[in-house]
DNA sequence: TTGTACGCGTTATCAC
DNA sequence: GTGATAACGCGTACAA
């Protein structure tokens, strides 16, 4: 235990493959063989090499391994927003989809419109694919993308043009859905809380609330955007609740900001949910869930977006198909106490 | 923009530094170092470099550099319970601290106990330096690493072993700060809902609590284990409001179990908060503040603590030294409506 | 300041 | 089945 001293000066050397071949009698082929799954090699020099391998506590280096088999085993994921807990669990998700394939994750988190600048980065690092969750992309970058040759897929979001792949879930039915559960409770002027303005998810549940409505013959009463954040949710729902009259259901892009909007009517303007008011909210996620909210959701089966997306990567860094598609996964509503059933 | 089935042949040529060189009527090492900041090279032939470089669509592949330099500009993180949004926001921070100091994050997710697989994975890529958030490391892994003479951090967990850097919360702090807290508030009957059992930091905020108040000659009322969970602390507050008498303060090791509390307490069994009960929480999550709740709770100075880290490593980095550290970021109460001021 | 030549640690190819 | 040898793409002494 007295082993002191070893980085004072720079002699840890790094024990590479040749080094294991030499203790166990072989050569580096024989090595780079005993570590590659289906190589020809008989199981007593593979024994033999994997004996050495322990005992110089000797592991192939992955970084040079890349280099020689000009891939490297690692995923990109440009991931944002993650004090948002729906993006968080995203990429959780994302990653361990990955990893049970074998895969790495080289991972960069986008501050606000800096994603011009990661997408290079994580190129250079030579990625097998690139996963992009939640992103708003520029069509500048995905041309780098599609240039690059390498697999990309955008999930919960698509681009105007139709230039890389990817899987969403059904923002527009999520609304109609929605649209239909409100009308049926009887409501008439019913708000919509948007999320982000530029982006499609946000876009797409309006106006799958707009569309579904307008068959009922009912208007949008109002619009606000929350930016899918507490804070600015509390404004906006305080714009809306302030109306007169005020409206008797608000759709929110998500649940954070339901659970805003839940707040503000509930601790301020003294509301009944959901007599008075009803309130709906996106993601279904946790908290939606728990006793204090009981919120009616939309799921967005995140587990369902997230296999896909990994499935399709894979499947287009195996066969190197670069066909574009887009996938979309049905979302379901998933009713609780914050809306009435009937009229 | 015709030109089509560039990847049905697998002509597509990645373009390297001698392609550049060519064009540009230069030695490769000249775009090398074209592409070093600080390198020997005239201002006319860089120019000329990076103009062929752009015509080229050339950058320098990162996996090649790394295997020359033998330092991959990675640093390994390998997270766990990102569905608590609080160790999604200390990833987060991490992540775009390493990145603006030019690191790149090889992110690897634990799912239970896998730890001690992921490791070897991490390392095998080179990273020149090891994260570990809220992580439980195996001593057998601690070896490794240790071994591996990659410098470690370890954020808000320490081993009893001391042969990993670390930088914590002062959780002991933060329990005796809650227990001053309690005490002034006039209750008397204080239990504690504790967090994994197997974690410091769970274990560190009771005995802090437990400590404090016995200098003022109370001992703990009861305590329950909630997981760090919403469901688990569900059970555990049930389990603790239904003891007679029931505790007149319940101290969470976290927010999410803190409010999991304040749900059982008002509405099964219709409670005043903090009349009746207090409650405290622990990390000042954002839903802390929301109106709803108005949790009183422990800040841990999350950016200070990754801010912390992030330095730490990157100082043991460049000088290699491989003294252990350990800091400690004091915690502050933040007191709002679910305690009360005064007995 | 620039170019040459070698090394980084591995895999792939080809003879044996 | 096994072992030389040549890539992989780049950094960097060293010499010029």
């Amino acid at each position: 235990m007295d082993k002191k001293g070893r980085s004072v000066n720079g002699s840890k050397k790094t024990i590479g493959s040749s080094d294991v071949a030499r203790l166990a009698g072989v050569s580096r082929s024989a090595v780079s063989r005993a570590f590659t799954p289906g190589a020809y090699i008989s199981p007593e020099t593979r024994q033999r090499v994997v004996e050495a391998a322990e005992m110089l506590n000797y592991s192939p280096n992955a970084i040079a391994r890349s280099l020689s088999k000009k891939s490297s085993g690692l995923v990109g994921i440009i991931a944002s927003n993650l004090d948002n807990p729906y993006y968080a669990l995203m990429l959780s998700a994302l990653s361990s989809a990955l990893q049970a394939k074998g895969y790495g994750i080289l991972l960069l988190i986008a501050e606000l419109d800096d994603m011009d600048a990661l997408i290079p980065k994580l190129l250079s690092y030579q990625v097998d694919g690139v996963i992009l969750p939640a992103a708003t992309l520029s069509s500048k970058m995905a041309v780098v993308l599609e240039r690059s040759g390498r697999p990309v897929v955008l999930v919960n979001r698509y681009l105007q043009q139709d230039v890389v792949s990817s899987v969403s879930g059904d923002n527009y039915g999520g609304g109609t859905a929605v649209a239909d559960l409100l009308v049926k409770g009887g409501h008439r002027r019913i708000a919509y809380m948007a999320g982000l303005d530029d982006t499609s998810s946000s876009r797409d549940r309006g106006q799958g609330l707009k569309d579904r409505l307008a068959t009922h013959g009912i208007a949008i009463y109002a619009q606000e955007a929350g930016q899918y954040r507490h804070v600015d949710a509390v404004a906006a729902a305080r714009r809306l609740l302030s109306m007169t009259p005020a409206p008797d259901a608000i759709f929110c892009a998500n649940d954070i900001m339901a659970m805003a909007a839940l707040e503000v009517a509930k601790v301020e303007y003294g509301l009944k949910v959901p007599a008075e008011l009803a309130i709906v909210g996106y993601d279904n996620s946790d908290p939606a869930s728990w006793p204090l909210h009981q919120l009616t959701s939309v799921d967005q089966h995140l587990e369902d977006m997230v296999k896909l997306s990994v499935e399709m990567l894979l499947r287009k860094l195996v066969s190197g198909d670069t066909t574009l598609e887009h996938l979309t996964v049905p979302a379901s509503l998933v009713v609780r106490a914050s809306t009435r059933q009937t009229g």
